[in-house]
DNA sequence: CAACTGACGATAG
DNA sequence: CCTATCGCCAGTT
């Protein structure tokens, strides 16, 4: 079962955030070549976070916050992030200044 | 086959 | 501040 080339790269970005930072849905989809398929993202982790062993949890929404609800999944990625030594505000925001993952060059999807 | 569904994000009003 | 509307598209029903 032959994944998608964007679904390629878009786990080849995933895996390539480091421990201790994070990534937006927005940035993942951009670095991976497509600015406007956020949702493709959360599509593909759904489908393959499990499957490709993914660092999912450091994949979170463009205001540094967790996207998942309480009690379906916050806590879990929240103590996940923690325990790698993402810092959470009092209201529950991750400072980007801080823990944004910024790849030092552009991925080269052409090659 | 058509319709619906996402852990999103940019934009317009 | 808010809500509404798209773009995006594989997988599921």
């Amino acid at each position: 079962m032959g994944k998608h080339v964007f679904t390629e790269r878009v786990i080849e970005v995933i895996r390539a955030i480091p421990e201790g930072k994070v990534c937006s849905y927005g940035k993942v989809a951009a670095l991976a070549g497509n600015s406007r398929a956020a949702r493709q993202v959360v599509r593909i982790l759904h489908i393959y976070s499990q499957k490709e062993g993914l660092p999912w949890q450091r994949v979170v929404n463009r205001e540094g916050r967790i996207s998942l609800k309480k009690g379906q999944g916050y806590e879990r990625q929240r103590k996940l992030l923690e325990r790698e030594g993402v810092e959470f505000s009092f209201d529950g925001q991750i400072g980007f200044e801080d823990y944004l993952w910024m790849p030092e060059s552009a991925f080269n999807w052409d090659e």
